[in-house]
RNA sequence: GUGGCCUUAGCUCAACCGGCAGAGCAGCGGAUUGUGGUUCCGCAGGUUAUGGGUUCGACCCCCAUAGGCCACCCCA
């Protein structure tokens, strides 16, 4: 019935839900910055090349999911709205030179990413997004450091319990020969393919191992394990991580099935779901190394490694999980008076106490002195500054919203006042943090 | 992108077989014109998603479009 209405996919986050959503943003920050990861911000578009080369060409978020800008003219440059962090930041790493400053460069970027998806509950086409990378290091503790931090944002979060799936993918070495081998393995098998697997065996043969289908889950079963093909450079990785993992005490799944649909990983890849939640939209997380992604991007041959987070299922999976949803502070006291006129005293008062730190909320309107009480106390505020009569003698009232009391306090000293009664009424209550 | 289900007030939902569109919650106001969350009363809120069609008559049947959801796909 409106005229106008959110795009689809995308969604008005109003107060609550974006409240929740900032609670979260802070969270990841802190904990970034708790980890050496520092802020960088890239733009929310890029030359569609920096994605295609970077993402590979074959893949779903290139070849269909690309949120492509309308060029201006037919030899403009192409552009594209970034359906995931990492390319950009590359990018934006080679460009700067980035491999001059002490290694690793570890960074961290929460916004919007962009994928031009068919909806669906937890599947948006402009979804929040955490990320971290680490750039410049090829060693296994980083893997695990990152995993690790993974973990913790979750916990920390709220959520109740979260599956880390592990695996490692291989690299230029060993996957070739085992991407090979596997093809030649679904070709002997070719009578037993779904027809959607058929076309799919030449394209992206890595795709057919986490099938849902249950003829691919049986045959998976018995094909080549990509675990068992890893160079001795590869498999001495995996192991380290793994042993580093274990070191700091994380809980991880191994998945030798996993395989994830950016073409640029390498190694150690991962993913993170909810407790007791399988396959569906419902990863809460994902990220994985990639040695080879600067160079094809123009740098010099530089190892890295990421690992991003999708902020709106975090909240779905909160919301599920039933964690209750985060509400904002209820003002300290709210300033309410019963004459038309004297908006400006509250006004006045208002500023003040704001002035001296105090989250105040003013009754600007015109509406009686009953209805303005009632709404204080329906925002939880713990006190009202009532101006009445005895405002001509810098007098207030000040009540106590829960206890139902209330004294004349002079104007002066009336920050003081709600300063120290907010603490000692703080004291008996258990305030929830946010 | 493929297949399916759904759409009635801001929200959650009613409305017999095709026969005058309703309730709860939320909002606003009132209950001896300066004191609150309960209670009581009232007000407002709708082109029944949109556009066509069938019919004397459509929330109800048919078609299309849009949006949402489920599965697939894919991932966050």
């Amino acid at each position: 019935m409106p005229t106008f209405r959110a795009p689809r996919g995308t969604r008005d986050l109003l107060p609550p839900e974006r409240v929740g959503l900032a609670r979260l943003e802070r969270l990841a920050q802190d904990l970034a910055a708790r980890y050496g990861y520092h802020p960088i911000e890239t733009p929310l578009f890029e030359q569609s090349a920096v994605f295609e080369r970077g993402i590979g060409e074959v893949t779903d978020v290139v070849e269909k999911e690309l949120f492509l800008l309308q060029p201006r003219d037919e030899d403009a440059e192409r552009w594209a709205l970034r359906p995931e962090p990492t390319a950009g930041i590359v990018r934006a790493y080679v460009q700067h030179g980035m491999q001059t400053w002490p290694q690793p460069v570890k960074v961290t970027m929460t916004g919007s990413m962009f994928r031009y998806d068919r909806p669906q509950a937890g599947r948006y086409r402009q979804f929040w997004q955490f990320d971290v990378e680490a750039i410049g290091d090829p060693g296994p503790a980083v893997d695990a450091e990152i995993i690790e931090l993974a973990a913790r944002f979750y916990r920390d979060a709220g959520l109740p319990g979260v599956t880390i799936l592990l695996n490692s993918i291989g690299d230029g070495a060993c996957r070739p020969a085992y991407v090979d081998e596997l093809t030649a393995f679904y070709r002997a098998h070719l009578g037993e393919l779904p027809p959607a697997e058929r076309a799919r065996l030449e394209r992206a043969p890595l795709r057919l191992l986490d099938s849902k289908d249950a003829r691919m889950v049986a045959l998976n079963a018995v094909a080549p394990q990509i675990t068992d093909r890893l160079c001795d450079a590869c498999a001495a990785h995996f192991a380290a991580v793994r042993t580093h993992l274990h070191a700091v005490g994380v809980d991880y799944q191994l998945e030798p099935h996993l395989v994830r649909g950016l073409d640029y990983y390498t190694r150690t890849a991962f993913e993170v779901y909810p407790a007791g939640v399988s396959g569906q939209q419902s990863a809460i997380g994902g990220g994985g190394r990639y040695d080879g992604l600067v160079e094809l991007l123009g740098g010099r041959p530089t190892p890295g490694i990421g690992f991003g987070l999708g902020l709106d299922r975090v909240l779905l999976a909160l919301g599920a999980a039933g964690v209750p949803a985060t509400v904002e502070p209820a003002p300290v006291a709210v300033v309410v008076g019963s004459d038309p006129a004297d908006t400006v005293a509250r006004l006045r008062i208002a500023t003040e106490l704001r002035g001296a730190g105090l989250p105040v909320r003013a009754e600007l309107g015109q509406r009686k002195l009953g209805k303005q009480l009632e709404a204080a106390a329906r925002d939880g505020a713990h006190f009202a500054v009532i101006l009445g009569d005895d405002l001509a003698g810098a007098h207030v009232q000040l009540r106590d919203l829960e206890a139902g009391t209330q004294r004349a306090v002079s104007v002066t000293g009336l920050a003081r006042e709600l300063e120290r009664a907010t603490k000692s009424h703080r004291h008996g209550l258990a305030t929830p943090e946010s």
